[in-house]
RNA sequence: AGUGCGAUGGUGUAACGGUAGCAUCACAGACUCUGACUCUGUUUGUCUAGGUUCGAAUCCUAGUCGCACUACCA
């Protein structure tokens, strides 16, 4: 049955304080994302670990949107962020916003200058950054730190009634400014900003920083567990800080490695410049590894969740290789989609002994990995479009297709065997013969021949066409953003090759966006968004391995 | 340089003083009306040097290497 599986830290930490009671057993955590950018692979890690949590110790989570910074944040991308988290397969158990708890921010930050521990200062950015010191050197303490309870308390509220300029003056925590922790040197809590913020309009023009945010949403909503990256590893002594002086609920702070992809970048402003320098045609190019990129590129959502939960969890850098993800992608498709014919690259295949005008319709299986996948028609006549590659004059060596004198299976119909081909004035070959062996019909065949080869096709008369979108890695290194120079320089010229005119069955008119298939021996596809009943469009979601390639590369 | 974090096959992740395992990748073979899927097998690993111990990936010491932190971003 099941296999015992070993749990990974964070379990560990999570199961150990339910056996100690600790917060009666509760569990509950968080995904905070900005709303400043669109989600990707990474945030779905994240969004797979804190949901996953919940869900495994009965627990809850929360989506709360990190909103404190009104220059970058859009209500565009709340929507999208949301929509991101659905299509995963998580709820959240409640929606919040860091701006739902200003007012109540705002209180904190004043019970902690009463206390003695936070001042106004009148420094500007360049100042403080002077004073702060660096790595080796301490920090030197601000003038106005010394300033009076009093004082602090009436130029903060002067800040929130508007008195001040952008920059003019900030509210800071009185901490340390030798501390060898560079957060801890009285770090900002508050600054002015006049600007709009989207949700809570005008109303402040104080807004409270990060460090002075998220902790405090975390214990405002008893948060037991909150997990980010390891970045923020060191501003768990401010977390810590800020909660004790306030003597709130003690949320507590895990860290994470963030998971890196190769062939790929994750940041949100390489993400962002790709989409604004239109390397990419945006956030949901089917190339960009953004969650909505994904979905359009064909990527289903278990694909992801399984991707997350095989690559596991740690402290230690990491770089997961792709392929990881494509297996991931591979494994959830081939349960899950059908198979057709579609020939990308045609050649005619014309068959002399079939008579011409008459057809046949074929039933073929849907799927074999699926037993009640049912079947559809397909019909097949005398001339039939076959891949180019798919025929070679002259047979390299374990080369099983279409050669003169070898036999193959048409997939779902009969065995040809070649009888050779014609070719143009430039020598390219313009059509392939062949004869067919009418006791070989599929799931009637008395032929008693085996053949090695099966070729897919799709009929002359009947086909369709569709434009298909051939999707390949977007960078052509491993590691852009560690190579020398600007990861742009590394974009692979290839990740894009589109094919007008491809030749697909019948039975694939009717495909809506979002359908996936499994063009045989090519790969696995699905219909476009841009899609149209007129003019179809498919994206080719992954590739199938394929042995042949490797045998061709051995030479 | 200060502080913190980390180091296990190509990649990701287990082993919590007692057989270095799992997945992926790569390779070889079987099967196949998809050169897919599936199945079988193979190669490859504990950063280094000491120490403790009957026994060390694990504990100790010293080193090496990598990453993060010096935004009125999160």
């Amino acid at each position: 049955m099941s296999e015992e599986r070993s749990l990974n830290f964070l379990e560990e930490i999570i199961e150990n304080d339910i056996a100690a009671g600790k917060n009666n057993g509760r569990v509950h955590t968080r995904f905070p994302p900005e709303p400043n950018g669109y989600l990707h692979i990474g945030h779905a890690t994240s969004i797979c670990l804190n949901f996953g949590l919940a869900r495994k110790y009965n627990g809850k989570c929360n989506l709360r949107f990190d909103d404190t910074n009104p220059v970058t944040e859009e209500t565009e991308y709340v929507e999208s962020i949301k929509n991101d988290i659905k299509w995963l397969g998580f709820e959240w158990d409640g929606e919040y916003y860091a701006s739902d708890y200003f007012e109540t921010l705002y209180e904190y930050a004043v019970t902690l200058i009463k206390k003695g521990f936070a001042y106004v200062d009148d420094s500007t950015a360049e100042e403080i950054a002077e004073m702060k010191g660096n790595l080796n050197t301490p920090g030197k303490e601000s003038p106005c730190r010394s300033r009076s309870i009093e004082e602090n308390l009436r130029l903060f509220e002067e800040m929130r009634d508007g008195k001040y300029k952008d920059g003019e003056k900030t509210l800071r925590a009185k901490i340390d400014m030798a501390h060898p922790n560079l957060l801890l040197r009285d770090p900002l809590m508050y600054r002015i900003k006049h600007e709009h913020h989207h949700r809570t309009g005008d109303q402040w023009c104080i807004y409270p920083m990060y460090d002075f945010a998220h902790g405090q949403s975390d214990s405002i909503e008893e948060i037991t567990h909150s997990i980010c990256t390891l970045e923020f590893i060191h501003h768990r002594p401010l977390y810590d800080w800020f909660i004790e002086q306030l003597g709130i609920f003690p949320s507590h702070q895990y860290e994470f490695a963030r998971r890196n992809l190769t062939y790929t970048v994750m940041s949100k402003r390489k993400l962002l410049q790709l989409v604004n320098e239109k390397h990419v045609s945006g956030w949901n190019d089917p190339r960009m590894p953004t969650i909505s990129g994904m979905r359009r590129r064909g990527y289903p959502a278990a694909a992801l969740r399984q991707f997350s939960d095989t690559i596991g969890i740690a402290r230690r850098e990491n770089i997961v290789d792709i392929a990881m993800l494509e297996f991931c992608v591979r494994e959830n498709l081939n349960k899950t989609s059908n198979r057709v014919m579609a020939v990308l690259d045609p050649v005619k295949l014309v068959i002399t002994n079939y008579p011409e005008g008459k057809e046949d319709i074929f039933d073929a299986g849907n799927n074999p990995e699926d037993p009640n996948g049912g079947t559809r028609q397909v019909p097949f006549s005398r001339e039939l479009w076959i891949e180019r590659e798919d025929f070679m004059e002259v047979a390299a060596k374990k080369y099983f297709r279409l050669a003169p004198g070898n036999m193959v299976r048409l997939k779902s119909a009969y065995i040809v065997q070649c009888t050779g081909c014609l070719k143009d004035d430039a020598g390219n070959i313009t059509e392939v013969h062949c004869t067919y062996l009418p006791e070989s019909k599929s799931g009637h065949d008395t032929s008693g021949l085996t053949v090695k080869g099966t070729i897919h096709w799709v009929s002359v008369p009947h086909a369709r066409t569709a434009e298909v979108r051939m999707y390949d890695r977007l960078f052509r290194i491993e590691d852009p953003s560690n190579e020398e120079g600007n990861f742009k320089d590394y974009i692979n010229p290839d990740s894009m090759n589109v094919l007008p005119g491809v030749y697909i069955e019948p039975a694939l008119a009717g495909a809506k966006p979002g359908e996936a298939v499994q063009f045989m021996r090519k790969g696995y596809f699905c219909v476009d968004t841009e899609s149209t009943p007129d003019k179809l469009i498919f994206n080719r979601t992954v590739t199938l391995k394929d042995a042949w390639v490797k045998e061709v590369k051995k030479g």
